[in-house]
DNA sequence: AGAACCGATGTAATGGTTTTCAATTAAATA
DNA sequence: TATTTAATTGAAAACCATTACATCGGTTCT
């Protein structure tokens, strides 16, 4: 493979003027450039990024660091960060923690080792100390899920609120027992939207029952499982409000082997307006988070962050949105 | 940040002799390697990849090329890739081409321009002349969608054989008017899928009609549009084959429109096994692939290219099998 | 004792690019 | 024409780690 210095031979230049017909074309003569930009083609030359990474101290790539990317809700958040990354000139490589910290730490070296510029965490990990030192050492951005007493630049989207409008709408359709199928315990996200959950019950004057919050997981299976124990209460809610829209699904699924109608005899919301929800049947009512445009911010974050732009704003909250459809639409 | 001659001083050692007890520590005596040791603990050193990658040509990331991560069939693929990769210390990076073969290429570049050791190419945008000389230059793998006469190791299933055994199970079920709506015309698995239907039918002595195979996508929306057009033919179909499960989800979506009951009035079979298809209502019948295991099969082969071990067989094709769900059993 | 060998370590070259600084040339000004 | 200034270019250092080769002290063998 051909290097600049064949290329510098072939050219009759310094391997100073191939580069910089490479990086700052305008500082060389017209005519140099052309015969440079000739050897260049001539020997199907294509610059070695391993020395000039090493030159530059830098890679131009960024990770996205996630629980599984089999999770549909990141897709659109992708979307939005590869869009940003890709008009800036950064690659983007996506890398599953799988729920483990170890794994987790093992892509992070990437970062210590100086192969990556930055980093988005979707859903970390690590413990909040770590975290926080991650992020004074290194260029690191929370999207989604963030911890916010950190100094650790984050875009979300405001969960309590979320939540509290997916239940007051519950409450306006006339529910009054309204059960909740939340998330793990130390997910901040799932923190937030129990808190929305409780106030808006509150607010209707409507006492907080603990038999009707189950905690559970993020999953298909989960739903199902915590909705079984809700209706074999005697007194079932006649609403359930999901953690997210897997678990929504998962709960409509034990449902109907209940041979409960949807919404009449119990409703049913989600969370995240996944494409699921509009596909599934009964269509799925949810909340919808701007997710591409969470990632477009959360990388246009990082990229101000790596190369020392002054950042407005440390902290964005974009707005959520409730989608009301069948299984909640009296 | 501390380099590797930082250490070497403080242990008072050449960097040689850092750098092999870090590569080859049992060359080193073990008096030296202790001292080593703790100094590279008390100054938290790091080894720098990119002066690493440089002088050793290689960076061990490996990348997986897929069209969309948001496609729920890919996710148990990459488990399996992962799997393998992390046992054999490689790093894998996940990069979406969107269907669109210009960021295809740039993805690509990574590959000329050193920084990835290899890539796993899952649904390819480049032109078969491309890819071939793409795979004589670098370590490339094909899985699940693979162009077989071009000396690039692939692994997938047989996938004339797969809609064989779909298509034969709704002929079982005394099926006669069997609707086909397939994927890409130059998607090489749709077109082997559609050989599989067309040779059932054959089998079963039912000539084939035209009308009931539809060119259509992957998608929902596509499903959902071929569907209406088959069911607005005077001679309905009783059973559709769609090519993949979100398809044959939009195929029941249009069905619930038209008010026919499944699988009573009509069967709906579809491909992947996505985990929506047993969530699904009805639950899918569907064909599903050893996803895991091709990803696994795939990441040992392209280890294989890269360091150049004997590779007994390049051409791998695993089993599929037949899942008979709700949406097809009378 | 001298030769051959082994283990442990250091020296210095190497990988490919970018960039500072100096040098050269060309153009502009006095 | 002499002097500045600006535009091009080249030489060489720098980025960091790995590794071929040389060195040195100590064994083992003959």
């Amino acid at each position: 493979m051909s290097n600049i210095k064949d290329v510098a031979e072939k050219a009759d230049v310094s391997t100073a003027t191939v580069s910089r017909v490479l990086n700052n074309p305008h500082t060389v003569k017209n005519e140099t450039k052309k015969r440079v930009q000739k050897a260049i083609q001539e020997i199907d030359y294509q610059p070695n990024m391993l020395g000039r990474n090493l030159r530059r101290s830098s890679t131009r790539m960024v990770m996205i660091l996630l629980e599984n990317v089999s999770n549909p809700f990141y897709s659109r958040v992708i979307r939005g960060i590869e869009q940003i990354a890709l008009e800036n000139d950064y690659y983007i490589v996506i890398c599953n923690n799988n729920s483990d910290p170890a794994q987790e730490n093992t892509y992070l070296n990437l970062l210590r080792s100086k192969v990556l510029d930055g980093v988005i965490m979707m859903k970390p990990e690590l413990s909040k100390k770590k975290l926080q030192e991650l992020g004074s050492r290194f260029a690191v951005v929370q999207c989604c899920e963030y911890i916010d007493d950190l100094d650790i630049p984050f875009v979300s989207i405001n969960n309590k609120k979320a939540a509290y409008s997916a239940v007051k709408h519950l409450l306006d359709q006339g529910h009054q027992n309204i059960g909740f199928i939340s998330g793990g315990q130390n997910v901040p996200s799932a923190q937030q939207r129990k808190k929305g959950y409780k106030y808006a019950l509150q607010e209707s004057g409507i006492t907080i029952k603990q038999k009707y919050i189950k905690n559970g997981t993020y999953g298909y299976k989960g739903g199902m499982e915590k909705t079984r124990e809700l209706l074999s209460l005697k007194e079932k809610p006649t609403a359930i409000f999901a953690i997210s829209d897997i678990t929504a699904i998962g709960a409509i699924k034990t449902i109907r082997e209940y041979n409960l109608k949807i919404p009449d005899e119990i409703a049913v919301v989600g969370f995240d307006n996944t494409s699921i929800s509009r596909m599934y049947n009964p269509e799925l009512t949810t909340i919808a988070q701007p997710r591409k445009e969470m990632g477009q911010k959360a990388m246009q974050l990082l990229i101000d962050i790596i190369q020392h732009n002054e950042i407005k704003n440390k902290n964005i909250f974009l707005d959520h949105k409730l989608i009301i459809r069948e299984s909640s639409k009296n």
